[in-house]
DNA sequence: CCTATAACCGGGAGCGCTTCCAGTATTTCG
DNA sequence: CGAAATACTGGAAGCGCTCCCGGTTATAGG
């Protein structure tokens, strides 16, 4: 039960001398490089696997000025906000496709001063290779810092106002209009909406696409109430929605939170969804198929936000040139609209 | 608009020499290393100060063999289980802690095979300077390579049937006693259990700690089930319990999520909560607050267990030694106990 | 068979830092 | 005031790897 004694690991020196050629030449059949003669290369990858030899990340990092690790940053000042699962779902999606690289993910939950200027030693020391950015808001100082660093950085869902050169987001706006016109399509002509926090890209973008459908459908906006994307939340935006609108026949919802709550009250003070009125969600979380009835929402793929981030941050690493991305949406249908 | 020209980072040469001393000097008063005078420390941090000097990580890695990153790995065969917030809450208390250090946090989501052999070679590479780990079962590959790498390492939630050296753990068993206790104390005498799934030690724990409060109250149990941690699997051994025992009169549900399905099906099938049946809980999540009646429950602090974890951690990296330390746990009274 | 070309090889200079050590300046105290 | 102790200092040797470059050997071509 004694503790292993952990031998050192062998060095490139020691594999070199083993295999009887230079250490340029072991570098050289371990980095796949050109110019190594069959029976050099042999005898370094005996020596290798005889010795069990790894080449050390760090002396490696600091030979090619390349660390092996990309960051993920979320910046928020509550760190309590990170418990979303949105948060949990990108980090599957990035995992996903790291796991086929040699690339290892550091994640940095940025939310006090400290937080944030711990990631700004980061990157201008050179700590990681490229980042990732969430939650970002327009006035966060990261900005200037990331955009000076010189380092390869992709957003993950635009920043409103500000406009990054790389990012990936969901087409909210499109999936909002998609939401829209379908009410539009049952018939529905008193359409309110419980839209999202003001000043968030999501709530903004999704707050446009349902004034766009509004528009080309030939209706005005029938209620507009502002939301703060929780159960909560969506049930209080109910309630005075029902107060200024009692007429209303349906109702977009810029979070499947909040209509649940909408649901909720709806039922309580007696409407029938979708009889009376008809409900549709937005981001299709589990919480969409348990709700009563279950709710008709639109899908956005938060796994293939984080994947479609991370290929792009390995394509700029690697030097090739990206545009940005907006990642399709779509209606699903079930029983609340 | 133009990209600002990224300037490369002074090195330690050039402050040393702007500060008219040698490097090993400056180094000197960059750690805070003793025999350094005043007038030199002086001279050293005005040349830090107007050339914006930041230490490079990878080379004072490469020199002192300490990356500054640690590890938290979750081995788990499905990622997607990755996505319960109970992750979520861990990292959040790691991060906390390590917020008031310089280390950063290396996220491994371990699933596939590519995923441990991408950790093993982390850990062997002395790629970071401990490790956290989660979800470990006891077969898995990794722990002998962790005890191999002589590296240290504490293991969030005991594994069963493996006594790790350094793990932090909450009291399942007593949480379990304290709420089949109360339980006892209400006057039931027909105390049937959900238990977790089998071979999850927190499961086994929890179940132990039910059948000795039993046991201490001259009790048998009455009925037991096991389910899988899930809402669905609770409301099925909820069904299965009342066709078996359809005259119990409380039952401890070894997870909040399966106490909501029980409370369901019970309700459904027409016992008053807690007037027939008490039913009490584990975990305190969100949930608990939302069902109706609203859960008494079990709490356990996710966040302590992280932060507890990442203290341990620090403790060993730094050279002290310490013991396993297990989390309290404590009722909270709600309306359905 | 001899030269032009290409394939291969090892020496050595980094990458940017820490740290040991021998040497010099400064105290301290008998 | 001189010797022994002490405080500082900078040179230099790493840490383990990559990669340029000049030199050597194999191949080709005339």
């Amino acid at each position: 039960m004694a503790a292993a004694t952990p031998r050192r690991q062998p060095t490139l020196d020691e594999v070199a001398e083993r295999a009887g050629v230079s250490r340029s030449a072991a570098s050289r059949v371990i980095n796949q490089a050109p110019h190594v003669s069959r029976a050099t290369r042999e005898a370094v990858e005996r020596a290798i696997k005889e010795m069990g030899y790894l080449p050390n990340r760090t002396a490696r990092a600091l030979a090619t000025r390349q660390t092996g690790i990309v960051a993920l940053a979320v910046s928020h000042d509550d760190p309590e906000l990170f418990a979303d699962p949105f948060y949990a779902q990108i980090i599957v999606g990035v995992s996903s496709v790291l796991e086929d690289t040699d690339l290892h993910l550091l994640l940095c939950l940025a939310s006090s001063g400290r937080g944030r200027s711990r990631l700004t030693n980061l990157l201008r020391t050179r700590g990681v290779d490229g980042i990732m950015l969430m939650a970002m808001s327009e006035d966060d100082p990261l900005n200037r810092i990331v955009s000076q660093a010189g380092l390869p950085a992709v957003y993950g869902g635009r920043p409103s106002h500000f406009e990054p050169q790389w990012y990936v987001d969901s087409d909210n706006l499109g999936g909002a209009r998609l939401a829209t016109e379908h009410l539009v399509g049952l018939g529905r002509t008193r359409i309110a909406t419980i839209r999202g926090v003001l000043g968030s890209e999501a709530g903004d973008a999704r707050y446009r696409g349902y004034r766009e459908a509004m528009v080309m459908a030939g209706l005005t906006p029938h209620g507009v109430v502002e939301g703060d994307f929780t159960e909560a939340g969506g049930a209080a935006a109910m309630r005075t929605l029902l107060d200024s609108h009692p007429d209303l026949d349906a109702v977009f919802t810029a979070s499947d939170n909040m209509a649940a709550g909408a649901l909720r009250v709806l039922t309580e003070a007696g409407r029938s969804v979708p009889g009376d009125v008809a409900v549709v969600g937005f981001d299709n979380l589990g919480i969409a198929e348990r709700t009563d009835p279950p709710l008709t929402t639109v899908h956005q793929s938060i796994q293939a936000l984080g994947k479609e981030m991370t290929r792009m941050l390995l394509a700029l690493i690697a030097g090739q040139d990206r545009t940005s991305v907006i990642l399709p949406t779509r209606l699903v249908l079930r029983g609340s609209a």
